[in-house]
DNA sequence: AAATTGAATGAATGGCCATTCATTTTCAGC
DNA sequence: GCTGAAAATGAATGGCCATTCATTCAATTT
């Protein structure tokens, strides 16, 4: 009944393939019911598949939610390193560069967005979540913090505290998705963008004109 | 059994206390376990009192969990106004009050926030907590939109967009919040308390020397 | 084409937990 | 100190859901 749609071959799809048709559905599941309410037989519906399936390939659901977090802080991080490769050598380009990322329609998503905070809102309970997700702040805060250190440098901002600015421009791109997640309505990706500059302009004069 | 410890009287207390008592009870219990994992028998517990008291008193899980942050929303409301109250009355002053009770111990502390995100994670998924989450937004960026609108004037910023910087600096000590909850042993409340203080001065350097 | 292997199924199981409710306890007013 | 009402108890109920597993199905090997 699950296969009728397509004759040849659902069973022809690799180990992987299966593995990560199920953690799309997870994620649309959670974005759709909340980590609260979602259950395998959802999952395993979302995929078009049988009840059973996500035990077959994940053992649990505990694992399943972990390599479903994985999977999105392994996406982020790709993101991340595509963004720099494409960015100037100056730090200014690209310190706006990784701001600008955030706020992307295809990482600033009403979807993702509800299923990071679902995990963040459990990050406290289960150390695996707050493993993964310590891994991906400090990796991100670390590469700004050494782009904001050059700028510091080059410019004389001998003011700014290069760890303390880093952390709060990371922070305000993380409120900015809570902004979006919580108030759909009145959130501006373009007004967010503009804020984001003006931050950058009063911080570092010499760099953002 | 439950009653042991205290001879005369819990049952002498009033409603309005038993209902905050057992708020106050799973506040702990969502910080400890989750919200996923706590459960009714888990709020009984750590109250002191017998399995079915929280529907006594809120007929149902849902309804103890909309109230629970209902009253995280209030409370919140209620140090914003005494802030307020308790400022000089430029507006320069009271945005940095406001932004400085974002990181007094006593509103950003793990166990609440841990609360606060539990909520934030179901956003999406549950109208109730929307709603609530939307509402307290909606009077903070107003009220900070309304501060940086009059410094915006007197000092002359016309490059700056009174909305986007208001959200924006909202957006920044959520993120800081979640920084906290997600980094607890990097995080430092004087460093984000610093950087606060550098990004307003960037903005407003007429305001903030 | 038979056999082997691995993937997938879906019904059955068992545990957990919200909710209910008959009973007990407390307490205020008399 | 009695009485009735309100508050609290905690055992019982029933539903939901993760997990299991015997069976079926598909594909590859020989």
């Amino acid at each position: 009944m699950a296969v009728a749609n397509d004759k040849i071959g659902r069973r022809a799809l690799a180990k992987a393939h299966r593995r990560q048709q199920l953690i799309d559905a997870t994620i649309n599941c959670i974005a759709r019911k909340g980590l609260g309410a979602m259950t395998l037989a959802d999952v395993a519906k979302e995929a078009g598949l049988s009840q059973g399936i996500v035990n077959l390939h994940f053992n649990s659901k505990d694992n399943l939610l972990a390599e479903t977090l994985r999977f999105l802080a392994e996406e982020y991080a790709e993101q991340f390193r595509q963004t720099l490769d494409k960015s100037p050598p100056d730090p200014a380009s690209r310190l706006l560069a990784l701001l600008e990322m955030d706020l992307k329609p295809s990482i600033c998503d009403r979807k993702k967005l509800a299923v990071w905070f679902a995990f963040w809102g459990e990050v406290r309970a289960v150390p695996t979540y707050q493993k993964i997700c310590e891994a991906r702040d400090q990796k991100n805060q670390d590469a700004m913090e050494g782009l904001v250190g050059e700028m510091i440098r080059e410019g004389g901002y001998e003011d700014l505290d290069a760890h303390a600015v880093a952390d709060a421009l990371a922070a305000m791109t993380d409120g900015m998705w809570l902004s979006y997640l919580v108030n759909p309505k009145t959130f501006k990706r373009a007004s967010a963008q503009k804020a984001v500059r003006s931050f950058l302009a009063g911080l570092f004069p010499q760099h953002y004109q």
